[in-house]
DNA sequence: CGACCTATGTATAAATA
DNA sequence: TTATTTATACATAGGTC
């Protein structure tokens, strides 16, 4: 997009990678709120800039519920190859 | 986009929340990639469908080391009014 | 460094298969 | 219900201030 098509791979010039990710990290973030709100979907994102700043996302439910829900979700799946029994919809 | 506008609140037709689910998840994983590749950032999503499925995506660190590093830099910032001393840049 | 400006590349809403 | 098509809305690269 932009006046530019740009190849998906590390940028380079340090200027240049921190304003993309800022923009980028803007888009991601508004993205996944509309995915919550539009789809009543619950999730959470989670981004460090190579810098080391935190920046973080969460539905209504909120981060510490949302990631707990999730490691409940890995031990619960733990060993079963095909976990669309009954969530398939 | 698309064909039509479409406002940022939850879609009551149940078919057509899931297939806007399924598209825009598929965006927002492809973008959150993106991000990471580009930026070289390190960042973790997780994505319950209102069906309960989850999906999610981590870069290259894995999920585990990046929830464990989001509660570390919590636990660091506990009181912590202004946590831009050196991180920011 | 963030805010704003556009030309352009992408994502995606609806329709269709 | 999932894949493809197509018209549009949106995100954003590069620039400017």
């Amino acid at each position: 997009m932009g006046r530019g098509k740009i190849a998906i791979e590390r940028i380079e010039n340090t200027i240049n990678r921190q304003v993309t990710f800022s923009k980028r990290r803007g888009g991601l973030i508004k993205k996944a709120r509309e995915l919550a709100i539009l789809c009543d979907a619950d999730l959470a994102l989670i981004v460090f800039s190579s810098t080391g700043r935190l920046y973080d996302y969460a539905s209504s439910s909120g981060m510490k519920a949302i990631i707990e829900r999730y490691q409940q979700e890995k031990e619960e799946n733990r060993g079963v190859l095909n976990p669309t029994s009954e969530a398939k919809v």
